[in-house]
DNA sequence: CTACTTTTTCCACTCACAGGACAAAGACGA
DNA sequence: TCGTCTTTGTCCTGTGAGTGGAAAAAGTAG
């Protein structure tokens, strides 16, 4: 098939698209119950989408009492391509226009590495999943990267945990490679919209999406649109104060709430404690596996472990404070927990709610969730996913 | 004069009346340079402005080369009526419909004295501005108090400072007195409206605007908008905990940033130094006044005194802490501080900058300006009547 | 007084869009 | 099987918003 470059030609259009996206199939009375166009105009707007290849007819809708119509639909044809570098490993998706995930793969790689390297995997990646049938090209890709980016021009800026992508021109040069529109946004954006698009966050326009991986970060969506301040670091809480004079951290500054808790450093305590005796449990898995990580420390909480149980509830007590404080400040209608260490569950988020509903005001806490993500490792490529095509599905 | 009751009719006419509103009197010619519109619907649309009495036709303009334009500007006999209700003092003030500031009084008054009694010394207030001539009547009024509100509504929820005023319908009941359509918000995002209109912040879409007074609270502005949070209460930081097990505070918890500094807390902090010998500067103002408040340890700080200098700065650090989380969070364009204690100057406001440099990463910090408020107690009422402006020139 | 600018008005033309009329296609009861 | 009703899709015309050219009006500069 060859790939599609035509963009909507006006805001119906771009509003059609979207509802199509988000709803699937559609009958043109249907579209026209829900766009507030007369029916020429929406006729006329639906020819000239159908023209460019973008919406295909598709078969009889169900009757709904008199003349069946003929759905509308996306091109089933089109693939959008959703990356998610993370710090460890990379998640790489292929879906078509409705968001759909139709294969999902995913690569252990350290992004210090640098993008060179990644960029490599990434492409390998997106080759295989083409090979096996899901997809002969694509019709954009997104992309997150686990640091700040410039998000107009889709450049990394001093990232912490990946200095060698300082600089480079990610969306630049993966559109280069992939020969389609590239976007490129931080991975907590991308998990915010993820959830919002498909997840948990579906009916909510204002909240929060706590990813709590390697780093810890935060997404804020502000009237259903991800905020990511002046520079692009909005959001970046790894490093508030969470312990006055508490550990090092690699920042330079004592008591980071990433220096206390995050997969890195719950790793770090686990091994610690195992060395030092105070639980049989993770010590054995140190010794069996040669090193611990977050899935570790679950697996020893899911078994009954007392001190993987407290070194948990210890970090989301600890993550609870900060986000206490944000709930505060922005008085969300909903805070998602994800990422990595989401395995520790509900352990972790009892903890998380005991600190935010004791430490904030009734008001800001009065109609609170404070739930698991739904989504999962999908929520970052589905976040992907959706940022191309809100780009591409809107006026050129 | 007649009051005004017309409202723009579409969205270029709102769009006209916000420019002459921001940019003073115009030529047709010099709007035309700023909205885009052919200069045939641009004359049609000023043409109805003009009938509706909103704006008038006024004098010649410079010349710019060629024939001389005739000047349109807003009525200027527009007045909007500006309500900053503060925890412990009032202030009204009457500007015409470019926001400027006509007549401004304060006088102290205890907001807990409830709704009934404040509406009446507001209300005589405004009379009083009117017996100096200022105004015959009133086009829409904006009034701040210091707590959450339902905007939509007007209607003050939960406010901690003045439990009297739980669900008192503010909005329809000074509308009803003053027979013109009333906005109300919170006194903090007036604070911010009044910056960005006529203050500091007139260039910057996103900012924070923190106002230390006898309480501690926080505007956001987000794109230029103010942001209020799902319940309206967003920007209530001063229950963040800014020391962990510190002092007990009306709320409940412990440690909360109001309960170690504010307006309120610096008072009862330079009493018990005083009573305590360890300044003779503050017991002498003690002995004095009979009590002590912001204002007297901002003499005294000015006047060398160490433990007054101590005390702002010990509070200063302990703001700075916090608003460094918030900037990290956030990544705003620039933080303006501002409120009562702003008398404590620069001796506060390099113990927030010290604090923030220091503890929030550099990309976020790198460019972020860190300034007193320019508007001081105007910045309320200023707001006030910004925010009733944008209601009033807005299609209906 | 002339040449050139800028501002304003006037007017004809285009285009988006609404909404009515009508045809097409199916549901459903008799 | 037939006729009626409902829904869907197409065609067409009227309306109103808006554009841009032409010319008049009112200046400035020399």
């Amino acid at each position: 098939m060859r790939r599609m470059t035509a963009r909507p030609g006006n805001a119906h259009q771009a509003r059609l698209l979207k509802l199509l996206r988000d709803g699937g199939p559609n009958s043109r009375a249907q579209l026209g119950d829900q766009v507030d166009l007369s029916r020429s105009k929406l006729a006329v707007e639906v020819d000239r989408l159908l023209e460019t290849g973008l919406v295909v007819a598709d078969g009889l809708a169900a009757s709904r009492g008199g003349r069946r119509s003929h759905n509308i639909r996306l091109n089933p044809g089109l693939r959008f391509l959703g990356v998610d570098i993370g710090a460890t490993s990379v998640d790489v998706a292929v879906t078509n226009a409705e968001l759909e995930t139709l294969g999902h793969i995913n690569h252990p790689m350290d992004v210090r590495e640098g993008p060179v390297a990644v960029f490599e995997q990434v492409l390998a990646m997106a080759a295989k999943l083409k090979a096996s049938g899901l997809a002969e090209g694509f019709d954009g890709a997104g992309i997150g990267v686990p640091g700040p980016v410039r998000f107009p021009e889709g450049i990394p800026v001093a990232p912490p945990i990946m200095p060698g992508w300082d600089g480079f021109p990610v969306r630049e040069a993966l559109s280069q490679e992939l020969g389609c529109p590239v976007m490129v946004d931080n991975d907590v954006n991308l998990m915010a919209m993820g959830e919002q698009h498909a997840g948990v966050a579906r009916t909510v326009a204002d909240f929060l999406c706590v990813k709590i991986g390697t780093g810890i970060g935060c997404g804020i969506v502000v009237g259903g649109e991800v905020y990511r301040g002046t520079t692009g670091s909005a959001g970046d809480i790894g490093h508030i104060q969470a312990v006055p004079d508490g550990r090092p951290c690699a920042c330079g500054n004592r008591g980071c709430l990433e220096a206390h808790f995050s997969g890195a450093a719950l790793a770090r305590d686990a091994t610690e404690a195992a060395q030092q005796g105070l639980s049989a449990e993770l010590a054995s898995r140190l010794e069996t596996g040669g090193g611990l990580t977050a899935v570790d420390v679950a697996a020893a909480a899911a078994a009954g472990d007392a001190t993987a149980l407290d070194l948990i509830r210890e970090g989301g007590n600890r993550t609870g404070q900060v986000i206490a404080g944000l709930v505060s400040f922005f008085n969300p209608g909903l805070v998602v927990i994800g990422g990595g260490v989401t395995g520790l569950g509900h352990t972790l988020l009892a903890a998380i709610r005991t600190q935010v509903y004791r430490q904030s005001l009734p008001l800001a806490t009065g109609n609170l969730p404070i739930v698991l993500g739904e989504l999962g490792p999908a929520a970052g490529v589905t976040g992907a996913a959706r940022l191309i095509s809100d780009h591409l599905f809107s006026p050129a």
